[in-house]
DNA sequence: TTATTAAGCGTAAATTAAACACTTATATTT
DNA sequence: AAATATAAGTGTTTAATTTACGCTTAATAA
């Protein structure tokens, strides 16, 4: 069965179906060693124009869902091979009065510190904490609670918290951030006992004495040794 | 701001964005007491006629995405209220050769015992072993196995696997299904300590004898006690 | 020198999970 | 009618994991 065809050719099959306007929209979390964040925009587009928003764009006819995810991640951040995962479709007929859109909503993880101030000028674009967001159009508000509900849950079983900290970081800023995603004290000396167990962090000779006069060692990801211990059967989780 | 617009109004916002085919596609589970199962169908329309694949429909301007995915239920099994669950989107851009379309899956749970045969039989349906499917059209085989990945994983931390069984059941039932989802044994005496522990099923006083000389009581899953302890932070996990 | 404070280390108690042996109910066979 | 076979159901012991919490250390600031 061949499956390069012409435009021509594809139009003959599946003719009575309708098509549809397609979006994404990205929840873009971001991390500043207390608090959750989230990258709003100030909309350029009616209807709602100004209002605060997610960033987003429609799907065109030659991309896939993700890489369209990608564009607007890169035109708006201007950072790429940014860590995404797909949330959920949103398609209510009148969830947007704009015209009968399909948006397929994902959450994307940043690191603060690669992210340009410049790029946020421009955008119009600002960080907010995630517990104090401005009301935001349509369903985001929706898709906001709905991508911290599944970033808490894949970041139990999935070390993904790493996207979110820089290269290398301090286990009291390790142990910040699980805090901030499961909104919930942790206590630090078993939190710190679970997490070198596993055997996923490689100890670095430098400290970082930003938050205290003892400083804290710098540790740093190794997703090589994580993979083989997958392999082995190993199973993170925090 | 006026949420309620007529179509010629609609029509003047996002006037350059492409419209894309959107699909769902279902993947159906079901349970005999020994194995899971899917229901899969031989397709009608080209490309692929009349070979295997999972059910699925383009998504009308009217209705929204889990309303399709619930409306090919029915239209296929006959069955309304079923649960189900999105599970991701298809977009790349050349997965059918009939043409562009964007397909969002949603895997459903169903009770094998309330789906009739004679829907099974107008549709050239047919119930696979998941371990012994034939080959399927497209992407359909790695949505099945993203979809039992999925199921097992929520299977873990809610209570979803009573969707697969008949309202009444046994432990060793219970056991079973278990079993068949997470593709391994389990301790028959601890499974049924811990999900006793629960306090979530209620035991009857009838008993299954037909697969035992002594029979095992038969147990209901309490919708609403779940409701009340999750309420009170309780948290399913087997 | 002393005080202060976050970072780091260790241990005991409590809880949960895993392993496994025995008893029971009932249909079938003798 | 008694013996047998077998899945269902109950209990106990041990191991592993989680939780709670106290003490020490490094380094700056007073």
């Amino acid at each position: 069965m061949c499956h390069s065809m012409n435009p021509s050719t594809l139009k003959n099959y599946y003719a009575g179906a309708e098509r549809i306007l397609v979006a994404v929209d990205c929840i873009i979390f971001g991390f500043d060693n207390q608090t959750l964040k989230l990258l709003l925009f100030k909309r350029k587009i009616n209807p709602f124009a100004g209002e605060w928003s997610l960033i987003g764009s429609f799907v065109k006819a030659g991309e896939s869902v993700p890489d369209a995810a990608q564009r607007v991640l890169q035109e708006s951040t201007g950072l790429s091979n940014v860590y995404m995962e797909e949330l959920s479709s949103y398609s209510q007929i009148d969830r947007d009065p704009g015209s009968r859109v399909i948006s397929i909503a994902y959450y994307a993880l940043i690191r603060l510190n690669e992210h340009e101030e410049k790029q946020v000028e421009t955008h119009q674009a600002r960080w907010f904490n995630y517990d104090d967001l401005p009301n935001l159009i349509l369903d985001h508000q929706e898709m906001t609670q709905s991508a911290l509900a599944k970033l808490r849950r894949k970041a139990q079983y999935q070390p993904i918290g790493f996207e979110l900290l820089p290269e290398k970081f301090t286990l009291p800023q390790l142990l910040s951030l699980y805090q901030a995603i499961y909104q919930k004290q942790l206590d630090r000396r078993n939190f710190r006992k679970k997490i070198l167990s596993m055997k996923i962090l490689e100890k670095l000779d430098e400290k970082d004495k930003s938050s205290s006069r003892k400083g804290a060692f710098l540790y740093r990801f190794d997703e090589h040794k994580y993979q083989q211990l997958v392999e082995k059967g190993m199973h993170f989780e925090l």
